[in-house]
DNA sequence: TACCGTTTGTAACAAATGTTACAAAATAAA
DNA sequence: TTTATTTTGTAACATTTGTTACAAACGGTA
């Protein structure tokens, strides 16, 4: 059991705690523990759910799915790390995707029950419970107003001046036109007119990675419609 | 004082308390309340969030706002209701949007020490709170789902399907063509054009707010590329 | 250096959506 | 009922984005 204690305190719900302290703190607590092979399902989407999840060893994959099965997106969780925090409690507890092992892999079960005693009898793991989905609410909101964003031009305003360097005015993506494509749900050309529109209009230089904010306000005024 | 545990008793993160129950959790623990007038701003996007609030007496809204200042979007929120809920914790703590008095109204400050003291002295608080925050999770994620549908049809296929009464193919719309498109992010008519669309290939039959779904596997299949 | 795979810039054309406008139908009000 | 207002259906046209294709520029490697 003492490298389940380790992988937990390594996690950013029990991070504070040594494993020492995860022990004591789950000791005698109805924990289940299940080995998944490669490609085998951990929870379908729509499965509701009672408890929380942790992958200690291994890696697990997110799979969107929809009304009639195949795949859409993925997400990656590597061990060690919870699986679906904000998924355990509130009005529709469902999992929004297929979890999948992507190799052999160790997942522990926590159920809901002990989450709760746990949270009530250690301020620490209260506190990290509570910023790991608040986080990730923040995260999702950000990703919203990002979505709202209708042309790409917006888009790229945005991530620009959200992105950027505070002294400097020039800045070097870290992504690839291709991923930043990605990111913004657009063509990767579309994108790379996008870019050249802008220059054309003066707010920006491009040269591949290499982009240099020329007229921020010009920028500022595109979000605002 | 009285009137302020009454009106959180009525909030979801109190329910199952009496106004009592609340008073005695909350005895000689630091609140602060305040009262708004018209168009006062209760606090500014960007502020950090270090406190929970409750909208005790009038109505609020939330407007987000960009980098240089004009409002894009808004929701009302009404007493007694709690603000903001899933932004106490977290990395990014911060009010996602400009908070703005609708009409003389009353704000309840509850401190996160006093919020975290709350939440590990009252189970049913703790179940509440965790609730309210994981269904705003859920809530975005679904959004984020939604909006992840490129096209027009695609969107509409979703919005049927996770709609339709259960027993019966036909659903009678709640809402105009004008709500659903602002709901979609959508122009009224091009969405009048994509119900048409779809008549044609004959996936429903749309009269007005009377749809009838004819083939559901063939909205299935709008949904998977 | 030469070679090869990746990334970027660009163009022509197709598809989807927005914009504007207007008339018919439904609904609400007088 | 008549009248006014809202909602819906539709069309023509503009704008934006996607698709496909290809060449130039870049980076790594033999």
């Amino acid at each position: 059991m003492d490298h389940i204690y380790t992988a937990l305190a390594e996690t950013n719900v029990f991070q504070g705690l040594t494993a020492g302290d995860v022990a004591d703190l789950l000791d005698g607590r109805p924990l289940r523990i299940k080995e998944y092979t490669r490609d085998e399902y951990v929870a379908y989407a729509g499965d509701t759910c009672y408890d929380m999840l942790f992958v200690i060893k291994g890696s697990v994959r997110g799979e969107m799915s929809d009304f009639s099965g195949k795949t859409l997106k993925i997400e990656d969780i590597v061990a060690p790390r919870p699986l679906a925090a904000g998924f355990v409690f509130g009005k529709n507890n469902r999992f929004p995707v297929n979890i999948i092992a992507n190799e052999s892999s160790t997942i522990l079960t926590l159920p809901r029950d002990v989450l709760i005693y746990t949270l009530q009898n250690s301020r620490t793991v209260l506190q990290n419970y509570l910023n790991a989905i608040s986080s990730r609410t923040q995260f999702l909101s950000d990703k919203i107003h990002f979505l709202s964003f209708k042309t790409i031009k917006e888009k790229i305003a945005y991530f620009l001046l959200n992105n950027m360097p505070k002294n400097s005015p020039v800045m070097v993506m870290k992504q690839t036109q291709n991923e930043l494509a990605d990111l913004f749900g657009v063509a990767r050309p579309s994108l790379a007119r996008a870019i050249a529109e802008l220059e054309e209009e003066g707010m920006l230089r491009a040269e591949r990675r290499e982009i240099t904010i020329l007229d921020k306000e010009k920028l500022n005024k595109l979000l605002n419609y």
